[in-house]
DNA sequence: GCCTGCCGTAACGCAAGAGGTTACAATAGG
DNA sequence: CCTATTGTAACCTCTTGCGTTACGGCAGGC
């Protein structure tokens, strides 16, 4: 379960679209305005062609009344797949070798 | 589970710190060559004063054989504590009115 | 045909963030 | 005492997130 190496997993703007934009016939510019943002940024993120930020998943989170958790979650899986897709310096990176099996904690 | 209003969450560099540096007796010179990044990176993580970014959790998670979802899951979690804690624009932000119950997608 | 609203987007500017290098003082251990 | 490790300051660079303004395109209504 939860592994990377799948498709593309679908964008906040997709969810913002087709969740939330759609059924409640919002448009760009309104919703813009409720959130407090510009009608640029929100554009932007719902074409994909800007991340939610921490601030921006708060507002989400009041408008939709949903956890930030869930903006910044799928952002996160997003940044991830991206970060997997392409070259990068971290693939250089060798494991440390581990003396006994140290357990990983659990997302606390 | 997974309220946001409890305590302060344990940062990434308390994780990096109890869980892998002092078991694996790493020194913060060593681990950032390990890691590929600069002393002073690695010091502003562990201590608290730098967030681990999506390429910096790449990296961990290759050095510790982790998932790198755990590292921005620790981060994240921060992030929206802190941010919860503090003043910002959107506290103003007022929840948009549902026809019916909208549903919440389920993290995918 | 024309006006209006919504949308995407380019061109700015601005502030903050993330990273690097260098250098210095403090600390701990052999 | 000497050495390794560390935190941190100063400085530089590049990127990013956001705002404003302005423009062209595309509907719809009248």
């Amino acid at each position: 379960m939860g592994r990377i190496t799948t498709r593309r997993p679908s964008s906040p703007g997709e969810i913002i679209k087709g969740l939330y934009m759609e059924p409640l016939n919002l448009s760009i510019t309104e919703l813009a305005a409720r959130l407090g943002v510009s009608r640029k940024t929100l554009s932007a993120i719902v074409n994909g062609r800007a991340p939610v930020t921490v601030d921006m998943a708060m507002r989400l989170s009041r408008a939709f009344s949903t956890s930030p958790e869930l903006w910044v979650g799928l952002q996160s899986k997003l940044d991830l797949w991206e970060a997997s897709q392409k070259e990068g310096a971290w693939k250089n990176v060798e494991p440390v070798h581990m003396p006994e099996q140290v357990e990983a904690p659990a997302q606390a």
